[in-house]
DNA sequence: CGGATTTGACCCGCGC
DNA sequence: GCGCGGGTCAAATCCG
């Protein structure tokens, strides 16, 4: 089944605008390709025309906006990877811009954006007979939000404006066989398989990860139920089969081999500062680390919200 | 029963 | 200071 839809996202301040054309196809529900893309037979047309789309739907800032909101550096060291944080003023600024999609959907509401979101309000707006819905993320340390409300002018037009940064990947992306529809917040612990009872129409069992791999995930499952810090940036990361220079790998393995190392070292960078040092907004955590440079999440919290999460950090 | 949604009340910023 | 409008809260309600 596909949803044919037109995007048109803006930010706040008018620094980007564009148009989109294109087709949501369920079996992909994450991923908007467009028709043209569809015929592509070239990888790059179709990535290029894919990372475009996502930009448009990507709630946050462009990778342009991260990066000059957040200086941060990458290295690796004899005891492993070093991540370098610096926190910028992000109470006034770029990182409070909204970014506004326009989205025409012949299908019925094109709400799903890879994230998951739990409606706080309603309210009636001047001059527009429809509502507007107000969303938050329902991962309880993200702060992005959304609002959605229909056009005036086009009753089959969503207007949809994004707020915030997530803290964590859309749920398309799973890491440790995070299950479809649960709370992305959670790692999957692998349990111990049950035995399963001999059917005669039993299917063969689903290929498994090699032992290393599983080895490694299991330690990193392990290490993330140690260090609950080091399970944010793990949940934060991108989807780790991107190859052997994966940075969940290299992470794992620099925690694993050096428990006290770097990884808890950063940990009272991402705690929030004191309540004299805090500004309005401070980043909690700001992560962006992404192959092919497409953009990630973040998270932004403020005090208000910071008193409201349960327990913190 | 727990999580999601609804909805009236409240808060806050902004313009006058 | 006051009123208006937008945004958020939280109790009530719904729903799976």
């Amino acid at each position: 089944m596909e949803k044919v839809f037109e995007s048109e996202g803006t930010w706040s301040d008018g620094s980007m605008r564009e148009l989109i054309h294109g087709v949501l196809h369920e079996e992909s529900p994450h991923l908007f390709v467009p028709p043209e893309a569809k015929e592509a037979k070239h990888v790059a047309c179709q990535k290029s025309v894919i990372d475009k789309l996502i930009s448009s739907v990507y709630s946050g800032p462009t990778i342009g906006d991260i990066e000059s909101a957040l200086s941060m550096s990458y290295q690796h060291g004899p005891c492993g990877s070093q991540v370098l944080f610096s926190f910028p003023e992000i109470g006034s600024g770029k990182m409070k811009k909204k970014y506004t999609l326009r989205i025409k959907s012949r299908g019925n509401e094109l709400n799903d954006d890879g994230f998951r979101w739990r409606k706080y309000g309603q309210k009636s707006i001047k001059n527009n007979p429809n509502p507007r819905s107000y969303y938050r993320c329902t991962d309880p340390r993200c702060n992005a939000k959304k609002q959605v409300e229909r056009s005036t002018e086009d009753p089959e037009m969503l207007i949809i404006t994004y707020e915030g940064l997530h803290l964590h990947y859309a749920y398309s992306n799973f890491f440790l066989s995070r299950s479809k529809g649960n709370s992305a917040t959670s790692l999957h612990v692998p349990k111990k398989p049950k035995v399963q009872p001999k059917s005669p129409d039993a299917r063969p069992p689903e290929p498994e990860a090699s032992t290393t791999q599983q080895q490694q995930q299991q330690q990193l499952v392990i290490a993330c139920e140690k260090s609950p810090q080091l399970r944010l940036l793990v949940d934060a990361l991108p989807n780790p089969v991107v190859g052997e220079q994966s940075i969940q790998r290299e992470l794992l393995q620099d925690n694993v081999q050096c428990p006290q190392g770097l990884l808890e070292d950063i940990v009272p960078l991402l705690q929030p500062r004191s309540k004299n040092q805090q500004p309005k907004d401070t980043a909690q955590v700001l992560w962006m680390l992404e192959d092919g440079g497409c953009p990630t999440s973040l998270g932004i919290g403020t005090k208000r919200e910071e008193r409201r999460r349960c327990g913190g950090w």
